[in-house]
DNA sequence: CTGAAAGCGCTTACAG
DNA sequence: CTGAAAGCGCTTACAG
């Protein structure tokens, strides 16, 4: 068992109340003489007290804790996220409970009852495509969240996303500088808003320089099965269009596909297109030096992230009900690699 | 507010012992009328009733919660083990908590005292390279936890660990089958059992192929700094020994390293060299398709952690102590590619 | 078939 | 300077 504040009470025949107070560190706020601190603060130590930490959320109301459910924590994007909202959130007291959705509905719902049941002060999400009910309950009930990543513009919820349309505008834009006219989109989840946008920049990118978008040239990749998928469109774009010149990619995950398969038939991709990418990573640099890329600005997100979530805790303690502007739209960090 | 359990009661005019009994599930068991039970499902769906777990915790004494610490989350390996760990769990009806440690003892130890505050029925941990001391108190104390991808052969503590020796023999043992009779072993934190043991596969296979082990062909890369450490670890082994023609990298991140340092140099380095590799990566295929690889069983590895951890859990429930064999050693999947 | 009561380990007005 | 008491939201013997 344990030792519990009224274990150290009785050894010591002073009252809960006191041992308490000693040890929560308002010993001195509330006038506690020098050697009963001092007796209580060795006790404690001797007995190995750790307070339960269950017990005091179940009073005070606040667990300390927050949620944050990503759709999968082995994706080397959303476990960068996760180590960096781990540390913001800490800078502000919290610590951090860690779940995957693994972006299905029923799973990503029932992680945030759990949560929620669990008493956690507020939840960070990464939705899934499906999500809105349970999100949509949260903010009814008013209850601390913020998404990111994934954006629903109809919803009026609290969000921080990266500028995906301008990304992908500037990266495209730089293409077309280079010499490039025939770039590809390679993509998916289009019905996604921030896959929707990325597909505005690169057809802004593409008519501000007078070229016309080809629809040969877009390439829609289907989530499931994307391995095999990806193959097919690649073949299908490189057939229709022989003399295609550039890549732009709209995820990581795409990118490093497209890089095996051509690296599997021998093309010489880096030689022979202009490539661009949203999201940056390691590999890129011994795969395709001169990538130009869009980071995404992990730091600045998780931060925001964390802030906007902590002033929704703060102020629903406080009973405040000043909804400032609770979203945030980040710039990515382009790299051009000439 | 949300609504708690006397809220139902006193709307029903029933007591909270019956409302705890149905909402629990278990109505019939103890006998509550059907009436009765339909009346306080529906009143809890009306009111919108989730239970808080913290109070259940609190009474049960168990919150059906497990902890994991890992160095860096953001890692690939550790974030893979993460995923898979906690679909085991969640098999065994438990949720995870996971957190990072940065490899730092002090944070790592805070990491555990604030996971056993918060009433977690184990803990996870690969530990830092210092971390005994908290871990040999959680063994006195007969606190369930199971360490894993590091190991301390001299604390009798449960753990799970690859077959470091073997694996690092046969892939060894297959660069010398394949011809190649100066091998280079590229390793990092050598005082790690894990990479000492790495260290010893190597030499057996060296020894057993007749070959003299040459310390001009061993390559220590500093921990800390190692982005540079290694470039020049590698010049000296090149410049030293002309002829190498074989690489054998203890940790993946090495090889990744070592790669992009060979690019750099515009070294053929897949045509140059046998090349063979602790820990398989996706990366692999298209920047070393050559490369032969052990890879670590990262399914089976999570399969034996929440075994053994839950397994510990149980027995302490039912206060037995048949302590059985709590450690285990895989073999991981060698993979040649010829 | 149902309820009153004690308790899990804390915190916090309130009283002296 | 210190303590008795109520309460956070549950569960669970015990009693009828």
């Amino acid at each position: 068992m344990r030792t519990s504040l009224k274990d150290i009470a009785q050894k010591l025949h002073v009252s809960k109340t006191t041992v308490s107070w000693v040890l929560s560190g308002k010993g001195n706020e509330k006038g506690i003489s020098l050697t009963t601190q001092e007796k209580i603060m060795t006790c404690a130590k001797e007995m190995n007290y750790h307070p339960n930490l269950l017990a005091r959320s179940l009073n005070t109301g606040s667990s300390g804790t927050i949620g944050l459910i990503l759709p999968d924590i082995s994706d080397s994007f959303y476990s960068q996220m996760a180590k960096m909202i781990e540390i913001e959130a800490e800078k502000h007291g919290y610590s951090l409970m860690i779940t995957s959705s693994g972006s299905e509905k029923e799973r990503e719902e029932r992680m945030i009852d759990l949560f929620r049941a669990r008493q956690v002060d507020g939840i960070i999400i990464a939705p899934t495509k499906h999500s809105p009910s349970k999100i949509i309950q949260m903010k009814d009930e008013g209850y601390p969240f913020v998404t990111f990543d994934r954006y629903f513009p109809e919803l009026k919820i609290p969000y921080v996303i990266i500028d995906n349309e301008d990304s992908s505008y500037q990266l495209v834009n730089h293409l077309i500088q280079k010499g490039n006219q025939k770039i590809a989109i390679i993509t998916t989840n289009s019905y996604l808003k921030t896959m929707s946008m990325r597909y505005e920049g690169y057809k802004r990118a593409l008519e501000s320089n007078q070229i016309i978008v080809d629809t040969k040239l877009y390439g829609e990749v289907s989530f499931k099965n994307y391995q095999n998928n990806i193959v097919e469109v690649l073949e299908r774009i490189i057939r229709e269009v022989p003399d295609i010149n550039g890549f732009f990619f709209t995820t990581h995950i795409l990118a490093l596909e497209a890089f095996q398969y051509f690296h599997e038939k021998g093309i010489p991709f880096n030689q022979k297109y202009g490539l661009a990418c949203i999201h940056d990573i390691p590999t890129f640099r011994v795969l395709a030096p001169q990538i130009h890329t869009a980071r995404m600005p992990i730091e600045e997100m998780s931060r925001e992230i964390v802030n906007i979530l902590t002033l929704q805790i703060e102020q629903k303690q406080d009973k405040m009900n000043i909804q400032e502007n609770l979203s945030c739209q980040l710039s990515c960090s382009i790299t051009y690699r000439d």
